[in-house]
DNA sequence: CGCCGCATTGACGTTCGTCAAGTCTAGTGG
DNA sequence: CCACTAGACTTGACGAACGTCAATGCGGCG
């Protein structure tokens, strides 16, 4: 086994956990490496795959972040999700065959390539890979509700503070503090992702440093009071 | 094979082309008919499965109309989606094993229920069927792109029209009329599906009704101006 | 016939968007 | 090393879109 190889096996990586099936036998483990097939390196602001782009793979995010987002003919576009280490992107793409979204790196990133089809047969064959590609996929679905909720019916202050618990904890997940993080993406980013305008994605962060919830420096968030930001993102209805 | 079993095979359904795969050979169409254990009814307004039941099986609508929603632990809910004849509800559930948002008949409705192991061990060895349900799963993730976008960025104008437009379309494709179509569901639920309040779809539809794009009567819509209601629900940017 | 749920419409209020001015920071080039 | 610039961010004033509250209409079902 060449130094090459070790490096870009699943059974060897550390981020297995996060986006690969836990319960499976040696065997199991060792046919997975025929997962992956390369890793590629992706620059800040550019594209991982594009709308319209021919679906081949997956990808699971090794380091970095990225944003995903659609678009309208008339130039409106939408970010649909932030993705960070150990997640999945690319699932938009089974249906027809190409992509119907972008994704673009938020910082200098690498991602896992995984075939599609590669993976259709592996999962035929190895069970639990198979039940983990559907939970990936349902994960997906279950986050997308989520959102819709978060837009169909929350106020701006509920909304930013639900994304920021909900960053925060996905961090924590991967080895960060529970309650610091650095933003790795603009305030009209986040404003896309959240139904609402830059300027109000500002004037509510300043709300909560006001109110002594957070503590903004630029891109840098230190959340001084998670209870009160757990009641600002699902307050009680009082009337 | 008794009457019985002839009414409940996937391969003598009139629905097979929407919510099972196409190319399949003889021998896999058989298959198919393992597929669905039972078929159940469920009147208006009951629940075929809720939120944090455990989940067991997915559902092809053979008949009627469903909601689905979130809530919050205050109360608020979003509707995520209206399904009917050949589509699948209950993918959420495939995470956790319990389901995270509840189902409602809009009308009396019939499903064909099909349980997910057995779905997982089919799908292992019919291989048009794995791509299927990657497919359908997929699609989902799609849609709800697409709603997110309409509850991120869009107008109330907008968020309707795109709403009717969309609701026809799918009619169409099970043989309704292109033009004409009953709401199975209430001005509160299209509301809270577009993230709107009761009176401004009222006030929204009434608007269409003067501009002579739609006409309205209670539950009963037929566009008069297809083009019309397309340019309201893309419109170019004019500034 | 009368009730109840659903829908419509109006008056008014709130939230968020728009527009504009100005600050801060990081990166660039003199 | 520092001035300069561009992009990101903040803040204020104002306005539009949508929500809220309330009155009324309508239709179906018991």
């Amino acid at each position: 086994m060449t130094p090459d190889t070790i490096k870009i096996a699943c059974s060897n990586c550390n981020l297995r956990e996060l986006c690969m099936p836990v319960d499976l036998q040696p065997n199991e483990l060792e046919r997975l490496d025929e997962l992956v097939a390369t890793r590629r390196k992706v620059k800040r602001k550019e594209l991982l795959f594009h709308n319209g782009e021919r679906f081949t793979s997956l990808f699971a995010i090794r380091t970095g972040v990225f944003k995903t987002r659609v678009t309208t003919e008339d130039g409106r576009d939408q970010v649909t999700g932030f993705q960070m280490a150990g997640e999945i992107i690319g699932l938009d793409g089974i249906v027809n065959g190409q992509h119907s979204c972008d994704a673009v790196a938020l910082e200098d990133s690498e991602v896992c390539v995984m075939p599609y089809e590669r993976l259709e047969e592996l999962s035929r064959e190895v069970t639990a890979l198979q039940r983990h590609v559907h939970q990936v996929m349902s994960r997906e679905i279950v986050r997308e509700h989520g959102v819709m909720l978060l837009l169909g019916s929350m106020r701006a202050e509920e909304r930013l503070a639900a994304f920021l618990l909900n960053l925060v904890q996905r961090l924590h997940a991967r080895g960060f503090s529970a309650t610091e993080l650095i933003l790795r993406m603009t305030r009209e980013e986040i404003g896309s992702y959240l139904g609402l305008k830059l300027e109000t994605v500002s004037r509510t962060l300043s709300k909560f440093v006001e109110e002594g919830v957070v503590e903004v420096n630029q891109r840098h968030v230190r959340i001084t009071d998670a209870e009160a930001l757990k009641r600002l993102a699902n307050p009680t209805v009082c009337n």
